[in-house]
DNA sequence: GACAATTAATTTACACCGTTTATTTTAAAG
DNA sequence: CTTTAAAATAAACGGTGTAAATTAATTGTC
């Protein structure tokens, strides 16, 4: 009571093979024109076999960019993973820049993750979540270690709003327990900053003259980490 | 020698009713499935008659952006139409805000505008640029005319790298004569920075525990025009 | 070894999409 | 009227995701 062999002897691993040619058919044509005949065609299959490993297309999708998440995810910790642990300056602008370099060399990925270009697709925010949460945990991490050694210069005198601590609590008891409230506002706001720099450059929705919108964002990062840490 | 009337009868303006079908389907299900023979149906026309008032479907895509472009423009100008031309910092807040407010009243048009929702399609800037550049001049003068007014800090003492100011400069020479490429800069960062924030709220990529993004926003803003323009 | 059970893969079909072509309708101009 | 030109339609093509039915292949059991 054995099942037919998926097609080893052209695929060995199916699921693993329709995931590459999805990110080969994103990478060459975008995440827009992604489906499921084309990776069929591409791979001598035909399109409904391949929902003996993804439900549905969406899950196919979910599937993508839970690898893309942790892929970016890798990519901020070891930004900061051969840097000197106590030279919090350096830590934050390299997470910083590695932010922007994953998202240069992987456009379609990144649009694939922060921005909606799969038609009628939505995250199911119960999967991407966790995953997506890594990214965001090595900028606190880092922002905590500068914080813990006194490095951090405050940002903003005025008290929080009740909203936002009372948010930023419930945020802090449920994933970065014992982190200061105000490192995780700075760390959304950074992360807003950051990605926004990012999305415009990647959308091409920078104006025309900024050529070389790397160096903006590079200065950018360097206002932010001398705020932040410098002296 | 004359054409055939439109639909007068039911549509005078087809045109018209085509794009407001359009905002509407794209209000209740997306900008990812807009569609023209969606559009046609709830027209009760058919599918190719659209064609004679819009090439193709992007060509339609466009106009829409078109549109939604200038009311974002709009809605730039208008917040800070009413206020004291020398409250420099009330300006530069208001028009913080109304950013989100309108992205907030329209998230549709906002991920249409400065997302990718449109399988296949990409904005053909020499059409959208212009309009685009709207929103961006109205927080470039009101920068201005803060600094005229030498209210405005210096945000980094660092100078600029060639390649930044070669690139501001030639933004400066074809889009903003005159305008300090310090300011120019200032700007762009903080488009980047709003927009960040604000597309991260509207794509739902925020962390479930800040449910209310505007109270985080509305704190940026304030540190970020403290920071400008505070004493 | 034959059989039955199980599951991968294909075939077929449906409903949707944007778009093209050819055709019809219509109103106005000559 | 008749002609003419434009607006709208009808029909069709190739594309998509996906559901249902069918085929095929392997393996545990007898």
């Amino acid at each position: 009571m054995s099942p037919r062999p998926r097609l080893e002897d052209q695929h060995p691993d199916l699921e693993s093979a329709i995931k590459e040619k999805a990110w080969q058919q994103i990478a060459e044509k975008g995440a827009a024109s992604l489906s499921l005949r084309g990776i069929a065609r591409a791979l001598n299959i035909t399109a409904p076999a391949i929902y003996n490993y993804f439900p549905n297309r969406d899950a196919l999708v979910t599937a993508l960019i839970v690898d893309a998440f942790q892929s970016f995810g890798d990519a901020q910790i070891d930004a900061v993973a051969a840097l000197p642990e106590d030279d919090h300056a350096r830590r934050l602008r390299n997470l910083g820049l590695a932010y922007r370099q994953w998202a240069v060399d992987h456009p379609q990925r990144y649009q694939l993750i922060f921005g909606t270009p799969i038609p009628g697709y939505d995250a199911p925010v119960e999967i991407t979540g966790p995953v997506a949460a890594r990214g965001l945990t090595a900028l606190v991490e880092v922002l905590d270690a500068a914080h813990r050694a006194d490095q951090l210069n405050p940002t903003y005198e005025a008290a929080m709003s009740p909203e936002v601590e009372s948010m930023l609590r419930a945020w802090e008891c449920s994933r970065a327990p014992g982190i200061d409230l105000d490192i995780l506002f700075t760390a959304l706001v950074i992360w807003g900053r950051v990605h926004g720099l990012v999305s415009l450059e990647i959308g091409n929705q920078l104006p025309p003259a900024i050529t070389d919108a790397g160096a903006i964002y590079r200065r950018d990062v360097d206002i932010l980490v001398s705020q932040l840490i410098g002296e």
